[in-house]
DNA sequence: TTGTATGCGTTATCAA
DNA sequence: TTGATAACGCATACAA
């Protein structure tokens, strides 16, 4: 691997000017520049990215801690930041989380021994405490689906409880009253905050919540299965029933049809994320549009604005969902 | 930020001993390791990667490119990947290629200038004499998803031949004798070799393939659904389809759906993947499975391998798919 | 078992 | 506009 020593050696000019060239940080006349250029060619030079590193204190990659590298909210999600980020000429170096809070503080260590100059998190398990004194550190970070008050401007966050809201607001407006709920794990943020708009928008048309028509689940297909199943045995009538996210809207389709109840003649299914696979189920659910993508390239563009000081750059910190209207959800009909 | 100096000034050794201790490469009585950890965590001392990579010409890093970051299909390969090599401590670089000829090798060449200790590629726009000619450069790779007879040891890949075999075969075994295929682009490898095995199983039943019922589409859903349009439009009867992957099957039930024929009762379809979604779709897709995530983790292994010298790793190359049954397809009855 | 000295390939600070 | 030269933080061959 041919070294700058070589190259400009070739070109017979010094070090200095062939690391001017490499990087446009300095005027450079052109007949020099072209010596350098050809010589560079001619070794067929590529620089050395650790020397880079460690001469300039920058290594132009950022970590990005996901829960799972796999589904669609993450996949879309690393898509968004990989494709700024890549055009930005850095590089994405990823891990997962798995909603772990070991797990979750083992990743960001790794990815901060690897010397990121910026890490994007996606986490739940660990805590604001622990995040807040990752700050005090000087540890460079943009959380994403998730808010710190105390440090805002590092957050990028959808309004979950917007997104709760008119996904029932939306049952409602058809004219459903006996709406059920099937949660995620409360003790995750937006699961929580989904929820809580679920509540706002049942009070908002003076319906109090009965706490039997809502299942604390886990955001998988299983576990929206195993709510319905649940709801279905124990909670009074309902004509639809609102998910805390659009895998358990799958779960709780297929045990609907289990039960020989249709969707949506007989109950309306509202998810949430908007997920790809949502326009291919049967029937096409109904959802809240995430724009995840759109909040992986903010994620990217916070570190491009914030770490390396591209100008600019708008910079938007909360994002709002909106109602994907298909075929799960119908008006109601007595 | 603390350096190995500090560290060796603190702990009154000499730098030397402090790498030793760092990297576990020599003896050192336990006395000045214990005086070595104890510097080292008074200073909060956190080794620089970019000086360790350049002074022992190592990254610990692998560069992953695959076609999109979203998706099922990538999601589980990556997956497969972050997690043995995360337990060995290296890092995933990642970037996607698109499957576009200009923007794989792009990414091939971003990834090389980020100094990766290897590459590993899901390729399928760049042709076998460009990743001959990397090899033939020392670039250290191996393929996933693909076979080139003359690297075969830095091939990882699926008998989708095989695959397209049993698939086909497992309706035949149905009863079903009029089928129809739905292939991906067939300029990609694993499509052309699921439908060679597809004309196999056939040829196996003495049936001719009808060049009528062969459908090329685009390994999407979309596709898949234009797909069936046409077949039933201007292709023979049949009872039973095979699609190239699980995506075109969704489209192409969809399609059925909107022309109110029922799967399985009128039409069977099978898929190929097993993408999670697949046991949520209705009807619960049969389909080929993929063993995706067991080949992510063998590709790390590779690496691990080859390119770090584990010892004790047992390799395989070669991996077979197999038919999971569930219920888009029913025997064939008149 | 420990220490010394050198090199890794750049960037950056000076001068010229 | 260019050139010396000193960092950058660590690994390692060699000596002790």
């Amino acid at each position: 691997m041919a070294t700058i020593y070589e190259v400009s050696e070739r070109s017979g000019v010094s070090l200095a000017t062939v690391s001017r060239v490499l990087n446009g940080t300095a005027r450079v006349s052109d007949v020099t520049r072209q010596k350098v250029v050809e010589a560079m060619r001619d070794l067929n030079y590529r620089p050395n990215s650790a020397a880079q590193s460690l001469a300039s204190n920058c290594s132009n990659s950022i970590g990005m801690l996901v829960s799972e590298l796999h589904g669609p909210f993450f996949g879309d999600m690393m898509s968004g930041v990989e494709s700024v980020l890549r055009a930005a000429g850095k590089h994405l170096i990823i891990a997962a989380g798995h909603s772990n809070e070991t797990s979750e503080k083992n990743s960001i260590e790794f990815l901060r021994s690897k010397g990121c100059d910026a890490l994007i998190l996606h986490v739940d398990a660990v805590s604001d405490d622990y995040l807040l004194s990752l700050h005090g550190e000087g540890v460079k970070f943009v959380l994403v689906n998730r808010r710190i008050e105390a440090i805002q401007s590092h957050c990028i966050s959808l309004d979950n409880q917007y997104g709760g809201y008119i996904a029932t607001k939306a049952l409602l407006d058809a004219g459903h009253r006996d709406i059920a709920y099937i949660a995620g794990p409360l003790w995750k943020v937006d699961a929580s905050e989904r929820l809580e708009g679920h509540k706002r928008a049942m009070a908002e048309f003076g319906r109090n919540v009965d706490a039997r028509l809502i299942y604390e689940s886990d955001f998988s297909s299983q576990g929206g299965a195993l709510g319905m199943e649940k709801l279905l045995d124990t909670a009074p009538t309902f004509s639809a029933v609102a998910c805390g996210n659009d895998e358990m809207a799958y779960g709780a389709m297929n045990s609907l049809r289990a039960h020989k109840l249709r969707v949506p003649e007989d109950i309306s299914v509202m998810g949430f994320d908007n997920n790809i696979m949502s326009d291919y189920t049967f029937p096409r659910l109904t959802t809240v549009d995430y724009p995840v993508g759109d909040m992986g390239h903010m994620a990217a563009k916070w570190a491009l604005h914030n770490i390396y000081q591209q100008p600019k750059i708008e910079l938007r910190y909360a994002f709002r969902p909106h109602v994907v209207q298909r075929d799960s959800v119908r008006p109601y009909a007595k």
